[in-house]
RNA sequence: GCCGGCGUAGCUCAGUCGGUAGAGCAGCUGAUUUGUAAUCAGAAGGUCGGGGGUUCGACUCCCUCCGCCGGCACCA
């Protein structure tokens, strides 16, 4: 049909959005439009040859997206469906479905007693004594990776005055979505970012270009007011603590810098257990800070580093931050969404702005390039996903409870002791368990939290100093002495991403 | 923030036509001393998300606010 005859038919129709569409088509082509039944729409071609192929389908939900995905329009409704060749496909996907929601991470934080959230404190977390084990020995590892890597640790105040945001630019972009104090008639925002405090620290003293690249690195908890709307979970929250640095560098030090930052992101999410990481490349959006010629600049050293770092990627296009050009290292939760985690951005705006220098060769002085990088992002988010993707099933080095060692009767319990003690002497996270319950009972409540190992001591064991090993896969390891147990728990842990416990 | 849905005991859920709430598990008390995923019994547990309204009477109907869930928009 003819652009203009489709345009009035759907204008007759009182399809207004669909004219719209139509009218954006060049003059002179064809529009095609399918039908089922007396029901008409545009459509560039068919998907399947008939409805008739759709055997087993189910409408899944209902919501609203906004005409050309801009909030300033209109919204419209969505009808979300699912349809397969045959019922039984229909519930396998259901099934699918229902088990991947149970390795969500609100729900095993609740289970496992990881964290919680409540209504006094939106867009925050409540850490409970498991979960903040699990989030200190995430930190510790972190910690010793960026010492290796030559980062030097600080701290940043948490409350910076009104007018260093104004200098920064992030007054002028994102004032409605910091939270703001007041205080002896000055205005003063809580950290929505590390980097202009880092920046701060960097300026005591004079650099030389002998002192770059500086590497400053903080666990800095930010806050930002996130719209309501967007909260989720652990996955967005208002209050979160980054695994956050600022390389201060020369121009000519990005490549190196970008490379060696690559590297280690990698080699973290193996220990992780990711292999498979996505990166994105978001380049200049509308709303900036800088000259075009500073963003070729920065864009040009960021592709000239990814491309040395070998690792293949996807344009973003206008996704990057104000200042400049970012990579984006991506993640997947349970159901398959993707979350955007580690980052590294290529600044050239931030530290002239706030006044950054350092006295070059020639004995000039210049402002450094600041590079902003962070591997995990945010620990929440990062723990979210860590909980999805092994669904509560920890490696031994994260569980928050690394062993279990239950006694049969009151008769083994100052065995159990004994033997807590002594693995908790060797560095294990171990508890006793000497309720006056069956083992069937405390074996199945211990495997539902998920604790790697699971150590009976009967009065065979005591006679022989020794604890049968079992592991939350139901797998037996036999029974070994005490000695035995520390060392293979240990070496285990030791393991981390790559541990031997298979299930 | 926008659209839609939801909010009953610590958790998972039931609650008829408007007559002020029930179960299982957990927790507590007692008994049981137990060999690899649930021992038995008893007592207890609620501002039905908050506020307002209609009504003789509201978990139930209406208004409003808050929160959560799914999308959209946003994500320095």
């Amino acid at each position: 049909m003819p652009r203009d005859a489709a345009a009035a038919l759907f204008r007759q129709k009182g399809e207004h959005y669909k004219a719209e569409i139509i009218a954006a088509i060049p003059a002179g082509e064809d529009i095609s439009l399918y039908g089922q039944g007396d029901w008409v729409d545009l459509c560039r071609g068919p998907h399947v040859p008939s409805t008739g192929k759709l055997k087993a389908f189910k409408l899944m939900k209902l919501a609203g997206a906004y005409w050309r995905g801009d909030s300033k329009n209109e919204m419209l409704q969505r009808v979300y469906g699912t349809a397969w060749r045959t019922e039984q496909e229909l519930k396998d996907y259901l099934h699918r479905i229902e088990e991947a929601e149970k390795r969500d991470h609100r729900r095993l934080g609740r289970e496992l007693d990881l964290f919680h959230q409540q209504e006094e404190a939106v867009g925050s977390v409540f850490w409970h004594p498991p979960g903040w084990t699990l989030w200190r020995e995430v930190e510790r590892y972190m910690r010793g990776r960026l010492e290796e890597a030559g980062y030097l640790e600080v701290k940043s105040p948490q409350l910076l005055d009104r007018t260093l945001w104004e200098k920064s630019g992030h007054w002028e972009n994102y004032r409605e979505l910091m939270f703001i104090a007041e205080s002896e008639n000055r205005m003063l925002a809580v950290k929505p970012m590390n980097c202009p405090g880092h920046i701060q620290i960097f300026k005591q003293g004079m650099k030389s270009y002998r002192d770059l690249p500086l590497r400053l690195a903080e666990f800095g908890a930010c806050h930002r007011n996130e719209p309501s709307g967007a909260l989720h979970g652990l996955m967005r929250v208002r209050a979160f603590t980054q695994d956050d640095a600022h390389i201060f560098c020369l121009p000519e030090q990005i490549n190196a810098e970008t490379v060696a930052f690559c590297r280690l992101l990698q080699s973290v999410y193996a220990d992780f257990g990711f292999t498979e990481v996505r990166v994105k490349f978001s380049d200049r959006p509308a709303k900036r800070a800088g000259s075009d010629e500073t963003w070729d600049r920065a864009e040009e050293a960021l592709r000239a580093a990814i491309e040395g770092a070998g690792l293949p990627y996807t344009m973003n296009p206008g996704e990057g931050a104000f200042y400049g050009p970012k990579l984006e290292f991506v993640l997947k939760d349970a159901i398959g969404r993707d979350w955007q985690c580690g980052t590294f951005q290529v600044d050239f705006v931030l530290p002239e702005r706030l006044g950054a220098e350092y006295v070059a060769e020639d004995g000039s002085r210049r402002a450094p390039v600041m590079l902003h990088r962070a591997i995990l992002g945010s620990f929440e988010r990062f723990l979210a996903i860590l909980i999805e993707n092994y669904a509560g099933r920890f490696p031994p080095w994260l569980a928050p409870t690394q062993a279990v060692v239950l006694s049969i009767t009151d008769r083994q319990a100052d065995f159990v002791r004994k033997a807590t003690d002594f693995l908790k002497n060797q560095g294990v996270r171990v508890e006793a368990d000497l309720r006056n319950e069956k083992v069937g009972f405390k074996i199945r409540e211990h495997t539902l939290k998920r604790v790697p190992y699971l150590l009976v001591a009967g009065d065979r064991e005591v006679e022989s100093q020794s604890l049968a090993v079992r592991t939350r896969s139901g797998k037996d390891l036999g029974v070994l002495p005490l000695e035995g147990v520390a060392t293979r728990i240990l070496s285990d842990i030791a393991g981390r991403g790559r541990h031997s416990l298979e299930d």
